[in-house]
DNA sequence: TTTGTTTAATAAACAGTGTTTAGTATGTTT
DNA sequence: AAACATACTAAACACTGTTTATTAAACAAA
Protein backbone atom coordinates (compact mmCIF):
# COMPACT_ATOMS: atom_id res chain seq x y z
CA UNK A 1 0.00 0.00 0.00
CA UNK A 2 1.48 2.91 -0.99
CA UNK A 3 0.24 5.22 1.56
CA UNK A 4 3.44 6.15 3.59
CA UNK A 5 4.70 7.12 -0.62
CA UNK A 6 1.27 9.31 -0.90
CA UNK A 7 2.37 10.71 2.50
CA UNK A 8 5.52 11.84 1.43
CA UNK A 9 4.55 13.43 -2.12
CA UNK A 10 2.18 15.33 -0.50
CA UNK A 11 4.42 16.37 1.91
CA UNK A 12 6.78 17.10 -0.81
CA UNK A 13 3.74 19.35 -2.63
CA UNK A 14 3.42 21.19 0.29
CA UNK A 15 7.16 22.16 0.95
CA UNK A 16 7.10 23.12 -2.82
CA UNK A 17 4.05 25.35 -2.62
CA UNK A 18 5.43 27.24 0.06
CA UNK A 19 8.80 27.94 -1.75
CA UNK A 20 6.68 29.19 -4.44
CA UNK A 21 5.07 31.33 -2.50
CA UNK A 22 8.13 32.55 -0.58
CA UNK A 23 10.36 32.58 -3.80
CA UNK A 24 7.30 35.09 -5.43
CA UNK A 25 6.98 37.07 -2.73
CA UNK A 26 11.10 37.41 -1.93
CA UNK A 27 11.90 38.58 -5.48
CA UNK A 28 8.70 40.83 -5.59
CA UNK A 29 9.32 42.78 -2.58
CA UNK A 30 12.82 41.84 -1.37
CA UNK A 31 13.17 39.82 1.57
CA UNK A 32 13.04 42.27 4.53
CA UNK A 33 9.75 43.12 3.44
CA UNK A 34 8.23 39.51 3.27
CA UNK A 35 6.76 37.91 6.16
CA UNK A 36 6.19 34.39 6.71
CA UNK A 37 2.43 35.37 7.72
CA UNK A 38 2.29 36.85 3.94
CA UNK A 39 3.65 33.47 2.34
CA UNK A 40 0.74 32.25 4.62
CA UNK A 41 -1.63 34.27 3.37
CA UNK A 42 0.00 33.50 -0.58
CA UNK A 43 -1.25 30.23 0.42
CA UNK A 44 -3.56 29.94 2.14
CA UNK A 45 -2.81 28.38 5.04
CA UNK A 46 -2.05 29.32 8.83
CA UNK A 47 1.43 30.79 9.37
CA UNK A 48 1.70 28.11 11.73
CA UNK A 49 1.74 25.65 9.01
CA UNK A 50 4.68 26.71 7.44
CA UNK A 51 6.53 26.03 10.86
CA UNK A 52 5.47 22.50 10.23
CA UNK A 53 7.47 22.16 6.71
CA UNK A 54 10.21 23.97 7.60
CA UNK A 55 12.16 24.76 10.60
CA UNK A 56 11.97 28.85 10.39
CA UNK A 57 12.58 31.73 7.83
CA UNK A 58 16.60 31.02 7.65
CA UNK A 59 15.85 27.59 5.93
CA UNK A 60 13.37 29.39 3.93
CA UNK A 61 15.92 31.31 3.05
CA UNK A 62 18.61 29.09 2.48
CA UNK A 63 16.33 26.37 -0.04
CA UNK A 64 15.87 29.33 -2.32
CA UNK A 65 20.26 29.89 -1.94
CA UNK A 66 20.42 26.76 -3.61
CA UNK A 67 17.68 27.20 -6.19
CA UNK A 68 19.67 30.70 -6.98
CA UNK A 69 22.93 28.93 -7.10
CA UNK A 70 21.53 26.09 -9.42
CA UNK A 71 19.89 29.02 -11.61
CA UNK A 72 23.74 30.75 -11.94
CA UNK A 73 25.68 27.66 -12.48
CA UNK A 74 23.53 26.76 -15.62
CA UNK A 75 23.81 30.67 -17.02
CA UNK A 76 27.76 30.40 -16.26
CA UNK A 77 28.18 26.97 -17.44
CA UNK A 78 27.05 28.04 -21.10
CA UNK A 79 30.36 29.66 -21.77
CA UNK A 80 31.82 25.89 -22.45
CA UNK A 81 30.38 27.58 -25.69
CA UNK A 82 33.33 29.44 -26.57
CA UNK A 83 36.72 27.90 -27.30
CA UNK A 84 38.79 30.38 -26.67
CA UNK A 85 40.12 30.10 -23.15
CA UNK A 86 41.11 33.79 -22.31
CA UNK A 87 37.79 34.56 -24.03
CA UNK A 88 35.81 31.96 -22.16
CA UNK A 89 37.02 34.01 -18.99
CA UNK A 90 35.93 37.25 -20.02
CA UNK A 91 32.32 35.99 -21.35
CA UNK A 92 32.09 34.18 -17.88
CA UNK A 93 32.77 37.63 -16.34
CA UNK A 94 29.93 39.54 -18.16
CA UNK A 95 27.67 36.78 -17.48
CA UNK A 96 28.39 36.98 -13.80
CA UNK A 97 28.00 40.80 -14.23
CA UNK A 98 24.48 40.04 -15.92
CA UNK A 99 23.09 37.64 -13.45
CA UNK A 100 23.96 40.37 -10.82
CA UNK A 101 21.99 43.06 -12.19
CA UNK A 102 19.16 41.16 -13.18
CA UNK A 103 18.99 39.06 -10.08
CA UNK A 104 19.82 41.75 -7.29
CA UNK A 105 18.01 40.14 -4.54
CA UNK A 106 19.21 36.22 -5.28
CA UNK A 107 22.85 38.02 -5.22
CA UNK A 108 22.31 39.58 -2.61
CA UNK A 109 21.12 36.22 -1.13
CA UNK A 110 24.21 34.35 -2.33
CA UNK A 111 26.77 36.42 -1.31
CA UNK A 112 26.22 39.08 1.08
CA UNK A 113 23.25 38.06 3.37
CA UNK A 114 24.30 36.25 6.65
CA UNK A 115 21.30 33.91 7.21
CA UNK A 116 21.69 31.39 4.61
CA UNK A 117 25.07 30.68 5.74
CA UNK A 118 24.73 30.50 9.58
CA UNK A 119 21.89 27.86 8.75
CA UNK A 120 25.03 26.00 6.69
CA UNK A 121 26.83 26.88 9.81
CA UNK A 122 24.83 25.00 12.54
CA UNK A 123 24.62 22.01 10.45
CA UNK A 124 28.41 22.26 9.80
CA UNK A 125 28.54 21.16 6.25
CA UNK A 126 30.66 22.97 3.89
CA UNK A 127 29.46 25.52 1.50
CA UNK A 128 29.42 23.24 -1.56
CA UNK A 129 27.37 25.67 -4.19
CA UNK A 130 30.10 28.47 -3.35
CA UNK A 131 32.90 25.73 -3.96
CA UNK A 132 31.18 24.38 -7.07
CA UNK A 133 30.82 28.06 -8.55
CA UNK A 134 34.37 28.84 -7.48
CA UNK A 135 35.34 26.16 -9.18
CA UNK A 136 34.21 26.96 -12.57
CA UNK A 137 36.50 29.89 -12.50
CA UNK A 138 38.97 27.87 -10.93
CA UNK A 139 38.84 25.33 -14.17
CA UNK A 140 38.29 28.05 -16.49
CA UNK A 141 41.88 29.57 -15.23
CA UNK A 142 43.51 26.29 -15.35
CA UNK A 143 42.58 26.25 -18.90
CA UNK A 144 44.32 29.47 -19.78
CA UNK A 145 47.54 28.08 -18.20
CA UNK A 146 47.03 25.40 -19.86
CA UNK A 147 46.48 27.30 -23.32
CA UNK A 148 49.56 29.14 -21.98
CA UNK A 149 47.52 32.71 -21.40
CA UNK A 150 48.55 32.61 -18.15
CA UNK A 151 51.94 31.99 -16.12
CA UNK A 152 52.52 28.31 -15.31
CA UNK A 153 53.59 28.75 -12.14
CA UNK A 154 50.10 30.47 -10.71
CA UNK A 155 48.45 29.38 -7.87
CA UNK A 156 44.60 29.08 -9.89
CA UNK A 157 43.14 29.00 -6.77
CA UNK A 158 44.73 32.50 -5.48
CA UNK A 159 43.98 33.62 -9.05
CA UNK A 160 39.94 32.84 -8.97
CA UNK A 161 39.77 34.55 -5.92
CA UNK A 162 41.40 37.66 -6.63
CA UNK A 163 39.40 37.93 -10.05
CA UNK A 164 36.04 37.08 -7.81
CA UNK A 165 36.96 39.62 -5.31
CA UNK A 166 37.71 42.18 -8.53
CA UNK A 167 33.46 41.26 -9.63
CA UNK A 168 32.06 41.03 -6.55
CA UNK A 169 33.16 44.04 -5.52
CA UNK A 170 32.47 45.56 -8.77
CA UNK A 171 28.84 44.53 -8.47
CA UNK A 172 28.05 45.14 -4.86
CA UNK A 173 29.08 48.82 -5.19
CA UNK A 174 26.71 48.75 -7.79
CA UNK A 175 23.68 46.73 -6.12
CA UNK A 176 24.16 48.48 -3.06
CA UNK A 177 23.72 52.46 -4.50
CA UNK A 178 27.45 53.46 -3.52
CA UNK A 179 27.77 54.18 -7.89
CA UNK A 180 25.46 56.74 -7.89
CA UNK A 181 27.73 58.93 -5.54
CA UNK A 182 28.94 60.17 -9.10
CA UNK A 183 25.75 62.33 -9.49
CA UNK A 184 25.26 61.55 -13.42
CA UNK A 185 23.62 58.23 -14.65
CA UNK A 186 26.66 56.13 -15.97
CA UNK A 187 27.10 53.33 -13.41
CA UNK A 188 26.53 50.94 -16.17
CA UNK A 189 29.21 52.91 -18.59
CA UNK A 190 31.45 53.06 -15.19
CA UNK A 191 31.07 49.23 -15.17
CA UNK A 192 31.88 48.35 -18.91
CA UNK A 193 35.02 50.79 -18.78
CA UNK A 194 36.34 48.71 -15.55
CA UNK A 195 35.82 45.52 -16.65
CA UNK A 196 37.85 46.03 -19.86
CA UNK A 197 40.56 47.81 -17.71
CA UNK A 198 40.16 45.00 -15.30
CA UNK A 199 40.63 42.63 -18.34
CA UNK A 200 44.16 43.86 -19.33
CA UNK A 201 45.12 43.77 -15.79
CA UNK A 202 45.04 40.23 -16.00
CA UNK A 203 46.21 39.72 -19.29
CA UNK A 204 49.45 41.89 -18.43
CA UNK A 205 49.31 40.65 -14.95
CA UNK A 206 49.05 37.08 -14.22
CA UNK A 207 49.33 36.53 -18.59
CA UNK A 208 52.46 36.40 -20.16
CA UNK A 209 54.29 39.50 -21.74
CA UNK A 210 55.62 40.69 -24.81
CA UNK A 211 56.76 44.10 -24.78
CA UNK A 212 57.37 47.48 -23.12
CA UNK A 213 53.99 49.48 -24.27
CA UNK B 1 21.06 86.10 27.34
CA UNK B 2 22.21 82.75 26.50
CA UNK B 3 18.35 80.84 27.20
CA UNK B 4 18.04 79.96 23.81
CA UNK B 5 21.88 79.20 23.42
CA UNK B 6 21.39 76.91 26.39
CA UNK B 7 18.58 75.04 24.71
CA UNK B 8 20.52 74.29 21.96
CA UNK B 9 23.63 73.35 24.09
CA UNK B 10 21.32 71.06 25.62
CA UNK B 11 19.59 69.71 22.83
CA UNK B 12 23.08 68.57 21.02
CA UNK B 13 24.15 66.51 24.33
CA UNK B 14 20.70 64.87 24.65
CA UNK B 15 21.97 64.08 20.45
CA UNK B 16 25.08 63.29 21.65
CA UNK B 17 24.23 60.97 24.65
CA UNK B 18 21.66 58.95 22.33
CA UNK B 19 24.19 58.29 19.70
CA UNK B 20 27.01 57.52 22.11
CA UNK B 21 24.54 54.98 23.23
CA UNK B 22 23.64 53.68 20.16
CA UNK B 23 27.09 53.47 19.32
CA UNK B 24 28.15 51.53 21.48
CA UNK B 25 24.98 49.24 20.98
CA UNK B 26 25.27 49.15 17.94
CA UNK B 27 29.43 47.96 17.44
CA UNK B 28 28.49 45.72 20.21
CA UNK B 29 25.53 43.94 19.37
CA UNK B 30 25.28 44.18 15.54
CA UNK B 31 22.80 46.39 13.79
CA UNK B 32 19.90 44.07 13.76
CA UNK B 33 19.72 43.11 17.20
CA UNK B 34 20.02 46.88 18.31
CA UNK B 35 16.37 47.91 19.21
CA UNK B 36 15.15 51.97 19.86
CA UNK B 37 14.23 50.41 23.18
CA UNK B 38 17.39 49.38 23.98
CA UNK B 39 19.18 52.28 23.40
CA UNK B 40 16.62 54.77 24.97
CA UNK B 41 16.96 52.28 28.10
CA UNK B 42 20.42 52.53 27.98
CA UNK B 43 19.99 56.45 28.43
CA UNK B 44 16.95 55.84 30.42
CA UNK B 45 14.51 57.72 28.55
CA UNK B 46 11.04 56.56 27.27
CA UNK B 47 11.54 55.31 23.44
CA UNK B 48 9.62 58.06 22.07
CA UNK B 49 11.76 60.43 23.32
CA UNK B 50 14.75 59.55 20.67
CA UNK B 51 12.42 60.27 18.18
CA UNK B 52 12.43 63.78 19.17
CA UNK B 53 16.16 63.73 18.45
CA UNK B 54 16.28 61.78 15.60
CA UNK B 55 13.40 61.34 12.74
CA UNK B 56 13.90 57.53 12.59
CA UNK B 57 15.94 54.50 13.16
CA UNK B 58 17.91 55.38 9.71
CA UNK B 59 18.95 58.66 10.98
CA UNK B 60 20.69 56.73 13.89
CA UNK B 61 22.55 54.66 11.41
CA UNK B 62 23.11 57.72 8.91
CA UNK B 63 25.13 59.39 11.60
CA UNK B 64 26.98 56.51 12.63
CA UNK B 65 27.56 56.22 9.19
CA UNK B 66 29.63 59.81 8.66
CA UNK B 67 31.15 59.25 11.85
CA UNK B 68 32.64 55.71 10.41
CA UNK B 69 33.89 57.78 7.26
CA UNK B 70 35.95 59.99 9.25
CA UNK B 71 37.93 57.39 11.20
CA UNK B 72 38.66 55.77 8.20
CA UNK B 73 39.26 58.78 6.57
CA UNK B 74 41.60 59.44 9.66
CA UNK B 75 42.89 55.86 9.32
CA UNK B 76 43.46 56.06 5.74
CA UNK B 77 45.39 59.67 5.45
CA UNK B 78 48.40 58.72 7.32
CA UNK B 79 49.53 57.10 4.34
CA UNK B 80 51.39 60.75 3.17
CA UNK B 81 54.21 59.53 5.25
CA UNK B 82 54.91 57.05 2.64
CA UNK B 83 57.39 58.88 0.00
CA UNK B 84 56.43 56.93 -3.15
CA UNK B 85 53.23 56.78 -4.79
CA UNK B 86 53.14 52.89 -5.37
CA UNK B 87 54.27 51.94 -2.10
CA UNK B 88 51.89 54.52 -0.49
CA UNK B 89 48.91 52.88 -2.43
CA UNK B 90 49.83 49.62 -1.48
CA UNK B 91 50.20 50.84 2.07
CA UNK B 92 46.17 52.19 1.34
CA UNK B 93 45.17 48.86 0.34
CA UNK B 94 46.28 47.25 3.78
CA UNK B 95 45.16 50.18 5.79
CA UNK B 96 42.10 49.14 3.83
CA UNK B 97 41.75 46.12 4.77
CA UNK B 98 42.82 46.32 8.03
CA UNK B 99 40.01 49.08 8.58
CA UNK B 100 37.49 46.51 7.43
CA UNK B 101 38.34 43.47 9.26
CA UNK B 102 38.73 45.64 12.47
CA UNK B 103 35.19 47.45 11.83
CA UNK B 104 33.14 44.94 10.17
CA UNK B 105 29.93 46.62 11.32
CA UNK B 106 30.98 50.21 10.08
CA UNK B 107 31.92 48.46 7.12
CA UNK B 108 28.41 46.97 6.64
CA UNK B 109 26.74 50.41 7.56
CA UNK B 110 29.73 52.28 5.39
CA UNK B 111 29.19 50.11 1.75
CA UNK B 112 26.75 47.36 2.32
CA UNK B 113 23.56 48.31 4.33
CA UNK B 114 21.20 50.29 2.00
CA UNK B 115 19.33 52.46 4.58
CA UNK B 116 22.02 55.05 5.28
CA UNK B 117 22.02 55.19 1.39
CA UNK B 118 17.91 56.16 1.46
CA UNK B 119 18.14 58.55 4.00
CA UNK B 120 20.98 60.24 1.73
CA UNK B 121 18.88 60.03 -1.56
CA UNK B 122 15.71 61.59 -0.18
CA UNK B 123 17.76 64.15 1.41
CA UNK B 124 18.58 64.44 -2.49
CA UNK B 125 22.27 65.32 -1.45
CA UNK B 126 25.28 63.20 -2.91
CA UNK B 127 27.14 60.90 -1.42
CA UNK B 128 29.79 63.25 -0.08
CA UNK B 129 31.59 60.93 2.40
CA UNK B 130 31.91 58.25 -0.26
CA UNK B 131 33.42 60.66 -3.13
CA UNK B 132 35.78 61.95 -0.51
CA UNK B 133 36.81 58.38 0.50
CA UNK B 134 37.44 57.90 -3.38
CA UNK B 135 39.08 60.67 -4.09
CA UNK B 136 41.99 60.34 -1.47
CA UNK B 137 42.31 57.17 -3.63
CA UNK B 138 42.26 58.95 -6.98
CA UNK B 139 44.51 61.44 -6.26
CA UNK B 140 47.21 58.67 -4.83
CA UNK B 141 46.80 57.04 -8.23
CA UNK B 142 47.31 60.44 -10.53
CA UNK B 143 50.46 60.80 -8.12
CA UNK B 144 51.52 57.61 -9.60
CA UNK B 145 50.81 58.57 -12.97
CA UNK B 146 52.64 61.87 -12.32
CA UNK B 147 55.83 59.54 -10.59
CA UNK B 148 55.55 57.50 -13.71
CA UNK B 149 54.45 54.44 -12.52
CA UNK B 150 51.21 54.35 -14.54
CA UNK B 151 51.08 55.20 -18.01
CA UNK B 152 50.02 59.26 -18.82
CA UNK B 153 46.71 58.27 -20.47
CA UNK B 154 44.61 55.98 -18.13
CA UNK B 155 41.64 56.69 -16.74
CA UNK B 156 42.15 57.85 -12.79
CA UNK B 157 38.70 57.41 -11.89
CA UNK B 158 37.97 54.39 -13.97
CA UNK B 159 41.45 52.84 -12.20
CA UNK B 160 40.22 53.68 -8.80
CA UNK B 161 36.60 51.94 -9.38
CA UNK B 162 38.56 49.07 -10.76
CA UNK B 163 40.94 49.06 -7.35
CA UNK B 164 38.52 49.57 -5.07
CA UNK B 165 36.15 46.74 -6.69
CA UNK B 166 38.69 44.48 -5.60
CA UNK B 167 39.75 45.32 -2.57
CA UNK B 168 35.64 45.80 -1.60
CA UNK B 169 35.11 42.64 -3.20
CA UNK B 170 37.98 40.93 -1.19
CA UNK B 171 37.27 41.96 2.20
CA UNK B 172 33.39 41.43 2.25
CA UNK B 173 33.92 38.13 0.81
CA UNK B 174 35.41 37.64 3.93
CA UNK B 175 33.72 39.32 5.86
CA UNK B 176 30.15 37.71 4.66
CA UNK B 177 31.70 34.52 5.69
CA UNK B 178 31.76 33.18 2.23
CA UNK B 179 35.34 32.33 2.84
CA UNK B 180 35.13 29.66 4.81
CA UNK B 181 34.16 27.40 2.21
CA UNK B 182 37.59 26.58 1.85
CA UNK B 183 37.42 24.46 5.12
CA UNK B 184 40.59 25.25 6.31
CA UNK B 185 41.22 28.38 8.33
CA UNK B 186 43.53 29.93 6.23
CA UNK B 187 40.74 32.81 5.09
CA UNK B 188 43.72 35.92 6.40
CA UNK B 189 46.47 33.85 4.65
CA UNK B 190 44.54 34.14 1.19
CA UNK B 191 43.17 37.44 1.74
CA UNK B 192 47.22 38.57 2.06
CA UNK B 193 48.26 36.30 -0.85
CA UNK B 194 45.35 37.28 -3.29
CA UNK B 195 45.89 41.21 -2.34
CA UNK B 196 50.06 39.97 -3.58
CA UNK B 197 48.89 38.75 -6.82
CA UNK B 198 46.61 41.87 -6.89
CA UNK B 199 49.15 44.51 -6.94
CA UNK B 200 51.16 43.00 -9.85
CA UNK B 201 47.93 43.10 -11.59
CA UNK B 202 48.48 46.82 -11.23
CA UNK B 203 51.55 47.12 -11.84
CA UNK B 204 51.84 45.29 -14.93
CA UNK B 205 48.43 46.07 -15.76
CA UNK B 206 48.26 49.75 -15.49
CA UNK B 207 51.87 50.28 -14.75
CA UNK B 208 54.61 50.71 -17.25
CA UNK B 209 56.67 47.44 -18.67
CA UNK B 210 59.72 46.39 -19.34
CA UNK B 211 60.55 42.76 -20.34
CA UNK B 212 58.64 39.41 -20.08
CA UNK B 213 58.45 37.77 -17.37
C1' DT C 1 -18.18 -0.58 13.32
C1' DT C 2 -16.17 1.27 17.15
C1' DT C 3 -12.20 2.43 19.59
C1' DG C 4 -7.55 4.24 19.95
C1' DT C 5 -3.75 6.64 17.85
C1' DT C 6 -1.31 9.40 14.79
C1' DT C 7 -1.21 13.42 11.86
C1' DA C 8 -2.32 18.07 9.97
C1' DA C 9 -3.86 22.44 10.75
C1' DT C 10 -4.90 26.38 13.40
C1' DA C 11 -6.32 30.11 16.91
C1' DA C 12 -4.25 32.43 20.16
C1' DA C 13 -0.60 33.83 22.64
C1' DC C 14 4.39 35.33 23.49
C1' DA C 15 7.93 38.36 23.07
C1' DG C 16 9.63 41.26 20.37
C1' DT C 17 10.05 45.38 16.72
C1' DG C 18 9.68 50.68 14.86
C1' DT C 19 6.73 54.42 15.34
C1' DT C 20 2.72 57.66 16.65
C1' DT C 21 -0.50 59.88 19.63
C1' DA C 22 -2.50 61.95 23.39
C1' DG C 23 -1.63 63.65 27.70
C1' DT C 24 1.18 65.37 31.64
C1' DA C 25 4.31 67.74 34.04
C1' DT C 26 7.95 71.47 34.03
C1' DG C 27 10.15 75.73 32.86
C1' DT C 28 9.65 80.27 30.66
C1' DT C 29 7.27 84.43 29.47
C1' DT C 30 3.88 87.92 29.83
C1' DA D 1 -0.71 84.50 38.76
C1' DA D 2 -2.13 83.15 34.14
C1' DA D 3 -0.67 81.75 29.58
C1' DC D 4 2.29 79.48 26.82
C1' DA D 5 5.98 76.47 25.18
C1' DT D 6 8.90 72.68 25.80
C1' DA D 7 10.40 67.96 27.32
C1' DC D 8 8.95 63.84 28.26
C1' DT D 9 6.31 59.58 28.57
C1' DA D 10 2.48 55.82 28.91
C1' DA D 11 -0.04 53.58 25.97
C1' DA D 12 -1.39 52.23 21.76
C1' DC D 13 -0.78 50.77 16.73
C1' DA D 14 0.58 47.76 13.44
C1' DC D 15 3.74 44.91 12.58
C1' DT D 16 7.39 40.83 13.10
C1' DG D 17 9.09 35.54 13.91
C1' DT D 18 7.86 31.76 16.62
C1' DT D 19 5.52 28.47 20.10
C1' DT D 20 1.73 26.23 22.43
C1' DA D 21 -2.59 24.22 23.27
C1' DT D 22 -6.42 22.60 20.88
C1' DT D 23 -9.26 20.72 17.41
C1' DA D 24 -10.51 18.05 13.44
C1' DA D 25 -9.53 14.66 10.35
C1' DA D 26 -7.24 10.43 8.71
C1' DC D 27 -5.72 6.00 9.66
C1' DA D 28 -5.05 1.33 12.34
C1' DA D 29 -6.47 -2.21 15.34
C1' DA D 30 -10.28 -4.46 18.03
Amino acid sequence: MGLVERKEREREEMRQRIMDAARHLFLEQGFEKTSIRGIAEAIEYSPATIYLYYKDKNELLFALHEEAFLKMMTELSQVVSVADPFERLVEMGHRYIKYAVENPELYDLMFIMTAPMETLACRDEIWEDGMKSFGLLKFVIEDCVRAGYFKADIDSEIASLTIWSYMHGLVTIYLKNRMNMFGDNREKERMSASYILFIEMIRKGIGHLTLEV
